[in-house]
DNA sequence: TAAATACTTGACAGAAACAGTCGGTTATTA
DNA sequence: TAATAACCGACTGTTTCTGTCAAGTATTTA
């Protein structure tokens, strides 16, 4: 359950393979294709998508390619995320674009209100830079529960 | 992104139902189709499931209907999600029927390993009872980031 | 035993989302 | 101008989702 799309898989694995040539010139979308195995025709529906939403810029012609539009420290695995699924949405209750009809009377939505601001804020915390340093980062918060500076829990009722 | 089937939504709803009436005899299914406002058919799908699972027992005959097969302070959403939607998965590379083929190059394994754990953790520290009692835990999960009993971050790595 | 109640099961089907391809276009550089 | 590389929209087969339906089994009450 819960399964990510492939667009959004992809679509981490290519900002990663342009957020490594940070600084060094363009990324050809045949270069991400190669390292990454997907297809070029696939990518360039990925990474239009995040083109146009600002996080990477492009550059026409020989010599040409991908650039990341800020630091790598600045980009969030959220926002990708976020321009290639749309928001964290458990129900479509909680989906800004549909909304609820009888919130009150449901008794989940509190639940499902709660760990979707679980994972963004995860995936809010999670930065490219951290994907780039051999996931040390990552994987603490495998075992912390939290992608935060600090951890977000643990400050009421703890303990 | 990351939404949850309807059998899921309903599977938890129609639970809290049945959680409702324990210790006053069984619920029917007519009883929770028209508090929950899911058709019968469908609910049936979804409570045999997790009568197979062994969540619920099932009452025949007049009088009859669902009771849990345990307290409600022992019944977690992850087990009901669990059953009804298979396990957390990501990606497909973390599904347990499915494996990955290259783990080691993969960038992003952790990430999603990472974020995998963090939901499956909340999931299994709701519990039933949670649902009961006027969503009080559920809404200091909300800010927490956690469902266990004390913040499961913040608490450094060791024991 | 018959009727009523209620669960049990498998098959089926329309709708939506997913995953990916294809053909052609535009801009830049050498 | 020729090569390179991004840009764009339409299209399509497959899978999953979201249910419905029909027929059956088990149990209790009168």
């Amino acid at each position: 359950m819960l399964k990510l799309s492939t667009k959004g898989q992809y679509g981490v694995r290519a900002m990663y393979e342009i957020a490594k040539g940070f600084g060094s010139g363009p990324v050809t979308i045949k270069r991400i294709s190669e390292e990454q195995h997907v297809s070029i025709a696939y990518l360039e529906q990925i990474l239009n998508k995040l083109r146009r939403a600002g996080i990477i810029k492009s550059v026409k012609g020989p010599g040409g390619g991908y650039i990341l539009s800020r630091d790598p420290k600045q980009i969030t695995i959220g926002e990708i995320l976020n321009e290639l699924e749309g928001p964290v949405a458990i129900t479509s209750c909680l989906d800004p674009k549909e909304g609820c009809v009888r919130v009150d009377s449901c008794v989940t939505h509190l639940l499902w209100k709660a760990l979707g601001d679980n994972i963004k804020r995860f995936l809010d915390g999670m930065k490219l830079q951290d994907l780039l340093q051999g996931d040390q980062r990552v994987a603490a918060a495998s075992k912390n529960g939290s992608a935060g500076k600090r951890g977000v829990a643990g400050q009421r009722e703890g303990r």
